[in-house]
DNA sequence: CCGGATCCTCGGTGATACTG
DNA sequence: CAGTATCACCGAGGATCCGG
């Protein structure tokens, strides 16, 4: 079930902490493993979704982290091509992905010059800062990017793509971040443009609470 | 509060999960936050509780950590030094690491000729696997390495050195795997002379169950 | 076009020696 | 005790090339 480490340069403990960073401690592979648990991904969806990685940097790490049992290397007919999948041992890193970007997300201040958003970083950011609320669906434009999150019955599903009888359809910028870290308020937002709505508008508020960082 | 990413190699992304990996994702940085979460350390501490790193790296990552607002520098007096520690930031990281050393633990079959068990990565992988279970406290002896650990009220303390009261005392050596990873029977176990106890026996199951991978 | 492999450069890592 | 200094090396970064 489980092979080889992925990291050649041991650290010679035998503990599950360092067993952990072996198999997914390597520069880029936990953001590989980010964009495969929004969806299975082909070779150049990946490469699209990290603009960053060098392409022999990507392949090392499939075959590592499938030579590790974290990720399966599907082959599809019609129309013909490979697909990188998690295993259900890769699956399990969700949580603790999901908890890495909560993390992480509270020292985020302003984007960088050169940093982007990616479709998965934005649903995994979601998903990552999702707290139980009322039912609601919402269609986020950032930028060029669209995707969509409802829930219902307190769970949450995010995906790429409209969702045309979302209940609230809001278009930003970065400039969502005030308003998800609660730096400045829903109302204010709106006024100063940063935000534009469709829809039920007061859901913004709403959305700020289930979201917030 | 938070300042400057640990990586200069920039991922080029705005998303938590990024800035966390560029945060705690160099190479040796996750394994000093887990010795750091079983208490504050001196320097030379944490070179013997990770006897691999080099120096100038020890020295590198804990200055990227401070100024990450992860960990802290502290001078004391009488006797003088210098303890490094987590920040309010850096040990919100605990739950993320116990479990990944219970994801990391499922992976682990026979340590390597060269792996080692340190006495913090010992505390931390009891405290990892730990699933509540009734009272009990346990002298834990593996090589030379001597911890204890009490649960009270379904909560769980592991520390260094021997418990005087313990309820059991264990003595055993990496073989323990087999037997926390449920490979064998504690009866096996005792049978085959990998466990010596001493105490109340019959809590050798109740350990196990306590602690199971 | 997809899914990589190859080549070269550069900087972080590792190992060791040394110091206030 | 708590690091700094030096240097060899190898993995990451970047561009290009290749086979189906």
């Amino acid at each position: 079930m489980y092979f080889t480490a992925v990291s050649k340069r041991a650290y010679g403990q035998f503990c599950g902490i360092v067993r952990a960073v072996e198999l997914i401690g390597e520069r880029w592979a936990l953001l590989i493993i980010r964009d495969l648990l929004v969806k299975p991904k082909r070779y150049s969806d990946l490469r699209q979704g990290l603009p960053r990685i060098p392409t022999n940097i990507l392949a090392a790490r499939l075959k590592e982290l499938a030579s590790a049992g974290i990720v399966r290397r599907r082959l599809l007919s019609r129309p013909s091509g490979v697909v990188y999948e998690l295993s259900e041992y890769g699956r399990e890193l969700e949580d603790i992905v999901l908890r890495l970007g909560r993390w992480g997300a509270k020292s985020l201040t302003e984007p960088g010059r050169e940093d982007i958003v990616t479709v998965d970083s934005l649903i995994m950011a979601l998903r990552s800062n999702f707290r139980a609320g009322r039912d609601a669906s919402y269609e986020l434009h950032l930028g060029d990017i669209v995707i969509n999150a409802s829930i219902r019955g307190g769970r949450l599903e995010v995906a790429e793509g409209t969702l045309p009888d979302a209940d609230l359809v809001i278009e930003t910028g970065t400039a969502i971040m005030t308003l998800m870290a609660g730096d400045v308020t829903p109302a204010k937002a709106i006024e100063s443009g940063s935000v534009r709505l469709a829809g039920n508008v007061d859901l913004l508020s709403r959305f700020v609470d289930t979201f917030r960082i």
